[in-house]
DNA sequence: AATCTGCCTCAAGACGGG
DNA sequence: CCTTCTTGAGGCAGATT
DNA sequence: CCCGTCC
């Protein structure tokens, strides 16, 4: 999502280089729906998900049982956090999903035309689905490894806030910094990235954050809404340093409508920050 | 001149032998 | 009625100050 | 490290 780390002075963010590639720490959540995602696109050999004899893919459980293996090798126990429904999508959005997934068919089909073995595996890959089966199928393989797992209520990333928050476990790992705003106390980042993308694991303080940019909670929550989070449109003109520095400024975002130029900047109509603000 | 925003495109795992 | 669901990073052009 | 293989 656009929170993006743009966002972010580097001051507020500690990295942290460990001789392993997971830190050792206690019980990360992680969130899944992303993890199933990379999987699939990823686990393949010759342009093909791996399977079983019957030809069901295992991608996705080859992916999660290693990839746990190697975080209890280092001593992390994790719990993985799955996404309850699907959060409900501007129209805007899935419009411009479905024309994306339709360009990649048409793509995918002039690949195959052609025997473009190079672009068909690349338009399959963008392709990729996943499926409430996939969903069911890592959480069997994680009840069968004895490694818990929480379906959450709504978003993953929101629940993973509350369980840090209640310290029931040392952090949340997810790339979405909409975990943030959300109130977990750490975030971890890069924690899934392969050995060979030689990314330090990014340990975020929320508190180092808003000290960071001076600032509390409620004009840190403003900041990621005007930024452009998955529940309202941001207003065109105003990206982050923008956006900061009216922060800084007015206080809150109802301040900053009252002093804005509409001669330079559109507020969308009806723009519902109220309600996006409410949901974190 | 130096920023800043927005749009485009791409790529996405893990293991182990040599 | 169903097929549930992606996203971050980097490069670049053009607008803006 | 590189690259074939995992199913």
């Amino acid at each position: 999502m656009a929170c993006g780390g743009a966002a972010f002075p580097r001051r507020a963010s500690v990295p942290r280089r460990r001789r392993f590639q997971f830190p050792k720490l206690p019980k990360p959540r992680i969130t899944a729906s992303m993890c199933l995602y990379q999987f699939l696109i990823a686990v393949r050999s010759e342009g093909q998900n791996l399977t079983n004899e019957d030809g069901e893919t295992t991608s996705h459980l080859m992916g999660f049982f290693y990839r746990t293996l190697r975080m209890m090798d280092n001593g992390i126990k994790p719990i993985y956090v799955f996404d309850g429904k699907p959060p409900q999508m501007k129209s805007g959005e899935l419009a411009k999903r479905g024309a994306r997934r339709a360009a990649a068919e048409v793509s995918l089909k002039e690949a195959q035309e052609a025997g473009e073995q190079e672009n068909i595996d690349k338009y399959t890959r963008r392709l990729v689905r996943v499926t409430k089966e996939h969903n069911t199928e890592v959480q069997q393989l994680l009840t069968l490894m004895g490694i818990p797992f929480v379906v959450a209520p709504a978003e993953a990333e929101a629940q993973c806030a509350a369980l840090a928050a209640a310290g029931k476990v040392y952090g949340a790992a997810s790339e979405d910094m909409d975990t943030l705003t959300f109130g977990t106390p750490t975030l971890l980042r890069h924690m899934t990235y392969s050995e060979n993308r030689k990314k330090p694991i990014n340990e975020v303080s929320y508190e180092q954050v808003l000290e960071g940019l001076e600032m509390t909670k409620e004009t840190f929550v403003d900041l990621c809404i005007l930024l452009g989070c998955d529940y309202c449109e941001s207003i065109r003109g105003i990206g982050p340093h923008r956006a900061l520095a009216l922060l800084r400024e007015h206080q809150s975002i109802e301040n900053i409508l009252a002093s804005l130029d509409p001669d330079k900047f559109t507020v969308p109509e009806d723009w519902p920050y109220a309600e996006a603000r409410r949901l974190f």
